[in-house]
DNA sequence: TAATTAAGTCAATATGACTGACCTAAATAG
DNA sequence: CTATTTAGGTCAGTCATATTGACTTAATTA
């Protein structure tokens, strides 16, 4: 069966170059996530602070519910990270005009953290982007954002309007 | 700083575009790893279980060892979930040449097991980039490779030799 | 023979997640 | 205006995945 499908699919198709990419997602993902983890580690964080800090800096102003949203955990795993980076002074927390919400957003502290953090993936991006056309870029990128699923294509939208 | 960089860089490069490729990632990823979890849940087995079997599946008669090199995690940390394999019968164990070492495999529960959840992902991606161009895919290929570091890139290399 | 290597084990700990039950306060719908 | 829904919080218990550190055994290699 695997036999007859490399045979009558073009290569970069066959299962075995398939199998190619779930590792290069596997490999490349970890080592995205290995240069900021360092940085968390020395203040004693992880990487569920860094996904509170970088949505946070992204939609300044964002409430618990939304937040929710975009990490798709519960409120109580939720709330033992995010009161730890309130009480540390990233974040900040605000009333919002529906007096039942609470706004976040960073504050100068979690500013420079987060780009402290961020710059690191951004440059690493960049480094390796920088070499490949415009064509293939876009394509890169649209590639990753087909494999999201259809509701959470929703959600990347939201938070990219 | 950023404003500047936004006006000399390109479209594709400046700072906001690349915070997106970020998002890409981070939900790309959560959705490529949500479909096997769901399979491996009604096993009691983790994202770990999933990883294990795939790489003995890819690698036959692998040793610790170079599990663990591939893995990246303590040997204590494998130890636990590999044993819940064997004693579930998914992954069998025998003796290298050197007997110090030990070799792990698949049994004919782990191979259906394996198959069962690569499946899954291989059909999705081949799903997402049937829609590409060959240069496309090569390119996205490529740029995850890149992000990969040198030592890992040598792994990554190692088990498609 | 001594040192190194492969593997295993015991213990303690951290992080990130979960379910379930329950509460308060504010907004909204009937 | 009451009833319901929504946003947020909290307590308790549990699980999965990972860590460090210390130590052991057996086999290989220098």
């Amino acid at each position: 069966m695997t036999d007859l499908n490399s045979l009558l699919s073009p290569f970069f198709l066959n299962d075995k170059e398939i199998r190619k990419v779930i590792e290069l997602l596997f490999f490349s993902y970890r080592d995205f996530t290995s240069g900021p983890d360092k940085i968390l580690e020395k203040l004693n964080f992880g990487r569920a602070h860094h996904r509170i800090i970088y949505f946070v800096g992204k939609k300044n102003n964002i409430t618990i519910k939304d937040l929710l949203l975009v990490l798709q955990i519960t409120k109580q795993s939720l709330s033992r990270v995010l009161n730890q980076l309130v009480n540390e002074k990233f974040i900040i927390v605000s009333t919002g005009i529906d007096k039942r919400t609470k706004k976040l957003s960073l504050t100068e502290k979690g500013k420079k953290l987060e780009n402290q953090l961020s710059t690191i993936q951004i440059d690493k991006i960049k480094r390796v982007i920088n070499k490949y056309s415009e064509e293939n870029i876009n394509g890169f990128k649209e590639i990753l954002y087909d494999m999201i699923e259809t509701d959470n294509k929703k959600i990347f939208q939201q938070i990219n309007d």
